[in-house]
DNA sequence: AGCACGCCGACT
DNA sequence: GTCGGCGTGCTC
């Protein structure tokens, strides 16, 4: 028996099928899908059995041995690489390792052990009891057949050694997952006849196209989720649920188990490896009918899927765009719903602008929530224009501002405050010289943690203590300009010395669990106040909160971005969102210096479609997306004329080979160099281009042996 | 990714 | 003569 073996090793040159010969004592432990241990020039490498043949052309060596005795890779999933390699142009060692855990990873697999736990069965009914305890726990096995040994032990652990010994129970080891779920107070509740229309368009309709559910803040979007995996699970299916990264997913998680408990499974950062681990061995094993999770939980290995719904569709944490394989969750959860002939459901209060021109070309098919399932309307939106209150006074919180959260305290209520810190950063400069202080390996400016005094850079890492003096003009005049929420939090203790304000931001909720007892300390109101960045922005539900204020509306506006007013109108709407999502009607406060930019002025009325018309008369002037695609490519090295020489040649080329695409540059990056590896772009639009990848592919085998030159390959990269 | 091979310059 | 720099190429 001979194996064809893709070995753990994320080199191009390495990304192809090894054979080895199978030791006779191996065979029938060998199957597609499973991972081996094989001798690889000098090193002992793990990979993945792909292939199974009587016999090679060439001299073989031999497999080690094996390392798992389940399949890690499923036929579906299998395929799946190869799409993805095709399709984002990266190895397909990278499209297999990025489904899997890290614990399954090579290297990481030694440190991470699955739990055990000891439970004991009845060998003889016909035993009788010698001692009072004996008999306690011989009657515990009247309606049960198997109990953990603590629970036996509690009771005598002598007793249970003798029962044991005379081999009345006997012992099974079975693997004790970490993750518990439990079911608590059903919570479901009766859909309004709307949110019933869209369960049922998604339960009885085409699954053919992808659904969009466009549901405007509080339309009751989770409770379809529910009720449509409710359906699924009656069919003896499985679900796949997606939410954005970080604050989110324990939200939706514990929603999720009150209703679901031990029938979910979840996969997200939050999670150690070897929770993460046990999650994904009980969903392999179908032990678990739901997955929740970030992007990659897309890959979970569920067996005949019901349905994959995304969450916040428009959120860009679904795009794998910092390393290969760049794709995007979305384009995968279609796949694998054709795969399973299942439904796709994308929801979002303020769809992508691509999303939203597919429904409305009816590439998608558009389900829509207008109205917030209390009945409520949406929070009254007000405009408060900083040119005029800037020059009134220094302070970050306008009087107004300050006002609206004085009465809405005085009323028993709560308020959310917002920090965009989105495209903004706090840095140090000097007063007396004006120098800011930069990276010694980038181009960038450090931004500064006042928590630990440190200046760090985000690019590389490098970290340096604040000094004392401007290492320019040795002047002790270094001060840190830029809002972050503890300058707010310190302003409004100042104002409103009487608010409870409790702070939350990457700082404070970096601790495990933290984030969780935060958002339950304020949902019992122990604060009046919750001040944060992004993580306060999305689904938080807060039925006390009657007032929200955005302090700075603008800095994520004046990213240089094609798609910065598309992620400042979405994130306002998200935040204004939060407020009176209960009997108590909301409203909302944006400071802004932009009043009159449509990315502001239309989150006013609500109105997204208003946004989303104006957007798209933009993007089709400048060429962008949903009118073309982008190809971003990326080359980077460390000698810069060489590697400006090359990048040239690579957009000759491009020139040469492709007829109907824009290219633009090459041009350095914002940020030129990072950690002394300079880099530049190239941008490809097109609408059509056959052989694009063919081209590009060529282009990186080119260069796949030039150390002095990385290629990297972003296709709809998600900014630049 | 490692690791060996090989071809050059610098030195006990 | 030998050590070691790293550019190049290979791993079933």
């Amino acid at each position: 028996m001979v194996v064809g073996v893709l070995v753990q090793l994320s080199s191009q040159n390495v990304d192809k099928i090894f054979d080895y010969l199978v030791p006779k004592e191996l065979e029938n432990s060998i199957q597609i899908g499973i991972r081996v241990l094989v001798p690889f020039g000098r090193q002992t490498l793990e990979g993945f059995v792909l292939e199974i043949k009587d016999s090679s052309s060439l001299e073989l060596k031999e497999v080690y041995s094996v390392v798992d005795q389940d399949i890690v890779l499923n036929d579906e999933l299998l395929e799946l690489g190869k799409v993805i390699q095709k399709d984002t142009l990266s190895t397909l060692i990278s499209a297999y390792q990025v489904m899997l855990p890290k614990a399954l990873k090579a290297k990481a697999g030694s440190t991470v052990h699955k739990k055990f736990h000891t439970f004991y069965r009845l060998r003889q009914n016909d035993y009788v009891a010698r001692s009072l305890s004996q008999k306690k726990i011989l009657e515990l096995f009247h309606d049960r057949d198997e109990i953990p040994r603590e629970e036996l032990v509690s009771i005598s652990s002598s007793s249970l050694s003798t029962l044991v010994e005379k081999g009345v129970l006997f012992s099974v080891q079975k693997e004790d997952y970490r993750m518990k779920y439990e079911i608590n107070q059903d919570s479901k509740k009766t859909l309004t006849s709307l949110q019933q229309q869209v369960v049922d368009a998604v339960i009885h309709g085409s699954v053919e196209q992808p659904f969009l559910l466009f549901g405007v803040t509080g339309s009751g979007k989770t409770e379809v989720y529910m009720h449509i995996i409710e359906h699924v699970l009656e069919e003896g299916k499985t679900a796949i649920i997606l939410v954005p990264e970080i604050s989110l997913t324990p939200q939706m998680v514990e929603q999720f188990s009150n209703r679901f408990g031990n029938q979910i499974a979840a996969l997200h950062s939050a999670l150690s490896e070897g929770e993460k681990y046990d999650e994904w061995r009980r969903i392999a094993r179908g032990e678990a009918s739901i997955v929740i999770g970030a992007r990659s939980a897309i890959f979970a290995p569920l067996k005949n899927i019901g349905v994959i719904i995304i969450d916040e569709e428009h959120s860009d944490s679904y795009k794998q765009s910092d390393k290969n394989p760049r794709y995007h969750a979305r384009d995968i959860a279609i796949w694998r719903a054709k795969y399973h002939h299942c439904p796709v459901l994308l929801g979002s209060a303020t769809p992508s602008l691509e999303s939203m021109a597919r429904a409305q070309k009816g590439v998608y098919q558009l389900l829509t929530l207008r109205e917030r399932v209390n009945g409520k309307k949406l929070p009254k939106v007000e405009i408060i224009d900083m040119n005029q209150e800037a020059k009134k006074s220094s302070s970050h919180l306008t009087v107004q501002l300050l006002n609206e959260i004085n009465d809405c305290i005085d009323r028993g209520e709560q308020a959310i405050l917002f920090l965009n810190r989105r495209g903004f950063s706090t840095f140090v400069t000097c007063k007396n010289c004006a120098e800011t202080i930069k990276c010694p390996h980038c181009d960038i400016t450090l931004t500064y943690h006042k928590s630990n005094r440190m200046l760090r850079c985000h690019y590389c890492g490098y970290a340096t203590p604040l000094p004392k003096v401007c290492p320019n003009c040795h002047e002790e005049a270094l001060s840190d300009l830029g809002v972050g929420t503890e300058k707010i939090e310190e302003e409004l203790h100042q104002l409103l010395p009487y608010a409870k304000v409790l702070r939350m931001d990457v700082d404070t909720t970096s601790r495990k669990g933290a984030h969780k007892k935060m958002i339950e300390a304020f949902r019992n109101h122990e604060y009046d106040i919750l001040l944060g960045t992004q993580i306060v922005a999305k689904g938080l539900d807060f039925s006390l909160v009657t007032l929200v204020g955005v302090i700075n509306a603008d800095t994520s506006l004046n990213i240089p971005d094609f798609r910065s007013s598309e992620n400042t109108y979405s994130l306002l709407s998200q935040v204004a969102g939060r407020s009176g999502r209960s009997e108590k009607s909301g409203k909302v406060l944006i400071q802004t210096f932009n009043p009159d930019h449509y990315a502001i002025s239309f989150v006013k009325n609500h109105d997204y479609l208003g946004f989303y018309h104006e957007e798209m008369i933009i993007r089709k002037k400048l060429g962008y997306p949903p009118f073309y695609y982008l190809c971003y490519v990326k080359v980077s090295g460390k000698d810069v004329s060489y590697l400006f020489q090359e990048a040239l040649k690579i957009k000759r080329s491009l020139e040469r080979n492709l007829t109907h695409t824009i290219i633009l540059g090459p041009t350095s990056l914002a940020v030129f160099r990072v950690n002394n590896i300079y880099r530049y772009g190239i941008i490809l639009k097109y609408k059509r281009e056959e052989n694009l990848r063919d081209i590009l592919s060529k282009i990186q085998n080119h260069y796949k042996t030039n150390s002095k030159v990385r290629i990297d390959i972003d296709f709809s990269p998600s900014h630049f």
